[in-house]
DNA sequence: AGCGTCAAGTTCCATTTGGAACTAATCGGG
DNA sequence: CCCGATTAGTTCCAAATGGAACTTGACGCT
């Protein structure tokens, strides 16, 4: 169990000077670690993360599930909270309240859908698509920042790996167990 | 702006049945979201942490934070707090607590850093290694699982462009500027 | 139609979180 | 070799979080 996970880690004088600036710790937890999966998609992810959504709280006290919930209607105007909650992961409860203080701000307006009414369809008013309308070239400039160490190709193939990762969730447990061992 | 990324949602067949188990505001922010890399980091390591840190935490009765510290110090013996903060994002606050609470478990072990009194380096106790070995299968389990969908060259692809990622990180922004724009 | 089960969203409240201020130790210059 | 600036870790406290229970509407079954 002690092992690098999928050696690429050839002594590269290229990166050397790159992995100066790493953490000792981060350095193990990239080479030395056999869940390289989680570490690298949660560091990833973190450093995408933290400044967008400081920069969203600083800019419009809006945090971070009141930017989800308004990015989500933003990118498709009349979703339902249950959609917010099934695609974001965040507790349902979280995403009422959001929701709530995204109404009270005007920033969102909702409607009872008359197909099942125990729920709502939101839309972004002019305000609320305001912010999405500014936000997302940042978002977009620090997602290219990130990139641009990959060419275009890996850029591709990294876009179409996660996408088959994506696709087949709904396969993967959604609980680990013990037994697995038995089989 | 709402186009999609870069585009292979071709109408695959192959794909169909998998994409009705999606939420449709999920298949937007797959491939309608200008912003994919985001989203796809966000929803992998949602579905390997979740399920992860719920086990952990019925298990073991330790939460997130908790866990977090621990892992690394099973990596790597001999770590401080700082290495934690730095290499998991969290507040230094949170470890804080979280490495105080492990101490009270016994599941940790601390001496002063004789090199820098200020700081402390942090061991597991036998306890702690226990939970440390029992959970580690469990977790690759998990990734193994999760990457059984790509064949063996796609995951060492995957791992390496990844890798190139998180090399490059220390140049990427830490925060988002509007001045990006007047260069 | 009538009833038990389930789903969408909300409310309650104990717990966790994290910014900011703090303590103690190191470092960098004159 | 002392002093201002910085760093490791802790403490404080207001605010966010999320599990569980609740409300209201939908759906299936007889």
């Amino acid at each position: 169990m002690r092992r690098a996970p999928m050696a690429l880690s050839r002594v590269d004088p290229e990166r050397e000077q790159a992995l100066r600036d790493l953490d000792p710790l981060t350095v193990t937890k990239l080479w030395d670690n056999p869940c390289w999966l989680s570490f690298r998609l949660n560091f990833i992810a973190f450093r995408f993360n933290d400044p967008v959504y400081r920069w969203i709280e600083t800019r419009y006290g809006l945090v971070r599930p009141e930017f989800v919930a308004l990015y989500a209607v933003g990118l498709r105007d009349g979703v339902a909270a249950k959609n917010i909650v099934a695609s974001s992961g965040l507790p349902k409860n979280t995403l009422s309240r959001s929701i709530q203080k995204l109404l009270h701000r005007r920033l969102l307006r909702r409607e009872t859908d008359h197909d099942d009414l125990r729920s709502f369809v939101l839309y972004l008013t002019a305000p609320g698509r305001a912010i999405f309308e500014e936000t997302m070239p940042l978002m977009i400039q620090q997602q290219t920042a990130m990139l641009s160490v990959l060419s275009e190709t890996e850029q591709r193939q990294l876009c179409e790996l996660m996408d088959k990762l994506v696709i087949a969730s709904p396969t993967w447990p959604t609980d680990l167990e013990k037994e697995g061992t038995a089989s």
